[in-house]
DNA sequence: GCCAACGTTGGC
DNA sequence: GCCAACGTTGGC
């Protein structure tokens, strides 16, 4: 089983929505590496879910892959910000899996506490120029991450 | 709001 | 297929 982290913008579409729809297509991602990411999720997978452009950034939840990825319905939608006119129903380009959401921290795991880490240093969101909104997290670290707000 | 990093586009 | 121009991400 892999575990991986996801970034949203709070603005866009928060942990609290997610809580509220309980499960939802991880859509709109529109680069190729994040969007290999995304086809490689198996159902059970562990998702952290990450606040950019947030005060604090950082980790606020957990979720977990409960479909794996079928074509991300927004590239066929001409009218919508994501179409794709490159993309099309015999030939899709992006895909998005299905996310149940498992857990709210009590308080996010700020970016700043991540750095702290000794553990984490090597962890792709804290790599320097890591913009990729889909992540692929190390077992280790994600254990050392859940160990940060274990009860 | 700035801007470094870096992905994408398109002319050649 | 190169690479300059451009657009986007996301920390600060």
């Amino acid at each position: 089983m892999a575990n991986w982290l996801v970034k949203t913008e709070a603005d866009v579409y928060s942990i609290e929505q997610f809580r509220r729809d309980g499960r939802t297509r991880w859509d709109c991602v529109r680069n190729y590496q994040a969007r290999n990411y995304l086809k490689a999720m198996d159902k059970g997978d562990a998702v952290l879910i990450y606040h950019s452009n947030s005060d604090p950034r950082g980790i606020v939840g957990l979720a977990i892959v409960s479909a794996p990825a079928a074509p991300d319905e927004t590239q066929f939608d001409k009218a919508g910000e994501y179409y794709d006119p490159k993309a099309s129903r015999d030939a899709p380009r992006w895909f998005s899996p299905e996310l149940k959401f498992d857990r709210e921290f009590s308080t996010p795991i700020a970016l700043e506490e991540l750095k702290a880490q000794p553990e984490l240093k090597k962890m792709v969101l804290l790599q320097r120029g890591s913009r990729l909104s889909v992540q692929p997290v190390d077992s280790k670290e994600f254990k050392a991450i859940l160990q940060l707000r274990r009860a």
